[in-house]
DNA sequence: TGTTATTACTGAAACGATTCAGTAGAGAGC
DNA sequence: GCTCTCTACTGAATCGTTTCAGTAATAACA
């Protein structure tokens, strides 16, 4: 039944040259010549023997492995990739496109206990990584002695030389409570998560808190909802602003990502408080989900299919040897407007 | 920099013992014994000197990649695979934590147009497959001839004799036109897509259509609403059943995926017709966006962790040789009541 | 004491590619 | 005719494992 595996090997035989010639002509190796008949004979062998190569062997002998790992957090709760979060399904879906445009696979694992994903990367022969949003610095030493190609997205951890791809969360989180601030929204909630993790919900909240200061705006930890990020979270939090609603004078949430936005809508509806009428809310990110709920939100948004492209390229620049140096690719943002927001 | 490779002939070389001798401790070969002694001096060399073992050498000698391949459908429009999709998201997060719970990774990809799947698979060696959803009556040969482990979920393509997992779509698709028929609806349209191919919706379709010539309910193509299955699609639908809503006599529709529900909602609000005031809905699947939305979905719930779980469970089956008959495992379903519907 | 098992260990051939370091023959230049 | 360069091609080592087929030494059995 298995269909006896075509190795070089049986090619050479079958076109009559040597097996190091079918391996040249195979990979269009540029420094080797051969006669147009040579080339033929073996491409026609190689096609009537149904040849498929066998990547272990390759990677074997060329130490490449034309494989990308894709490292996506995971919380304690959730021992599952999160590949149904929005944001990390469309960064993925970007990811794997762009690696195998450029004939890469991509390996996503999360991580457990006994296995950091450093050790799996070493093991697969991994050509480099992505690193999602982790806050690393326990993994740093481990990561810089593989001497691996890294990039890093949405890390705010400092003191390393690795590459980076992000966007200026702080300026979105100013940007954010600006554009509430200039719609004359005074008393503006900041609803995140994980503010204790060096990530960009801090540098957002950070943000937030410049733009109220410059504002003169009320600033106060009362407006600060902090929890996970997570849809149940922010259902949560969006319970917590209904219930001092009257009393805490807040016209404006600024949510830190869609994911949330969706839970405080339910929470904040639940809690006889409407949205844009009462609350006016800016989510942040602009997934899909985003432009699908009621009212749809106007967001600060971010391109994450561009920043998956660009996290691939960035790797592979390194992969292949052309960027050397450190980097820091800073994404742009900008303020989407839909129906989440009214004035004051 | 780059940490020279420690090869299982470094172990060999400080532990004083042969490379087969490390390489049968390291397996725990059952097969072969070996002094406490000599086991310890090994173990203790190798974690001295930071051996990390190669996968591709590994995978070259055994014949094991111990990773398997997950295909995701692609449409035309979509060169990307759908992570965001709800259902994919939740599936291969299901599909990966149980992979890696039993020592595998797994490879996800799209298809383009010059590399088959199975060409990917048969290169990279590729323990097993696992294909969703798709129409593959063109691939079949292809699959079949590289005799590698192969798991279909939701096919519904005869004539082969590939292990499948899917639920009763037919039956699912008559629980929920019942459902509705028993909360007294009459005429129950169906919004559905791809309707064309043998998939899921097709069954679907057929178990809705079967209810409703039961039950002696009106059944016609007026009723039918088929296009993709994404959101916008939904609301395109939605947007004609809203159109049509006076004159057409339906008080409640049947959605064959809860992406496209939510299009839906959005469509028929757009059209001045509530949910569930004016029409019920029943949506399929119960994906987590099924709870988040307004009303919530009642839906006909399948449970897609579970099928995850089983497609690695029963591809890792036959990879260690387990099951060799072809088996056709059906999950259950059932119907989970939330706020999308009223009855008549 | 001689045969047979058992224990503890090892040598070397695979696995399927890549690639360095050639070689043989033809043509060019003088 | 001699060297030199090119073109077209090849032999063999190598990558890091696994595993078959041993071996030598000791123990068990008759």
């Amino acid at each position: 039944m298995r269909s006896g595996r075509v190795r070089i090997k049986d090619i050479a035989a079958e076109a009559g040259v040597s097996v190091t010639t079918v391996s040249y002509i195979l990979n269009k190796t540029p420094t080797q010549t051969f006669s147009p008949e040579t080339v033929k004979s073996v491409l026609d062998a190689a096609n009537k023997l149904g040849y498929v190569p066998n990547m272990a062997a390759k990677a074997l002998v060329s130490n490449r492995s034309h494989m990308i790992g894709v490292v996506i957090p995971q919380t304690e709760q959730h021992r599952e990739v999160m590949f149904s979060n929005p944001f990390y399904g469309d960064f993925l879906s970007s990811v794997e496109y762009t690696a195998r445009q450029n004939g890469y696979h991509i390996l996503i694992s999360g991580t457990n206990a006994d296995q950091t994903y450093i050790g799996v990367a070493r093991t697969r022969g991994l050509d480099g990584i992505i690193i999602l949003g982790m806050y690393m610095e326990q993994h740093y030493d481990e990561i810089k002695k593989a001497g691996m190609p890294v990039v890093l997205v949405d890390c705010y951890v400092d003191g390393h030389d690795f590459n980076t791809v992000k966007i200026d969360d702080l300026q979105g989180g100013y940007m954010a409570a600006k554009y509430l601030l200039d719609k004359g929204h005074r008393r503006i909630a900041h609803v995140t998560g994980r503010l204790k993790e060096r990530g960009v919900n801090q540098q957002r909240m950070y943000g937030w808190k410049k733009a109220l200061e410059e504002a003169g705006a009320a600033y106060d930890r009362s407006l600060l909802y902090d929890g996970e990020v997570s849809y149940e979270y922010g259902v949560i939090l969006g319970g917590r602003l209904a219930e001092s609603f009257r009393e805490s004078g807040v016209t404006a949430a600024f949510v830190s990502a869609d994911i949330m936005a969706l839970g405080l809508y339910k929470g904040l509806k639940d809690g006889g408080v409407s949205v844009p009428g009462d609350i006016s809310v800016v989510s942040f990110d602009d997934t899909w989900i985003a432009g699908i709920c009621d009212p749809a939100l106007t967001v600060v948004r971010q391109d994450v299919a561009l920043k998956g492209k660009t996290a691939v390229e960035a790797v592979l620049g390194i992969i292949d040897g052309g960027i050397t140096e450190k980097r820091e690719i800073i994404l742009p943002i900008r303020i989407v407007e839909r129906g989440s927001v009214i004035g004051k």
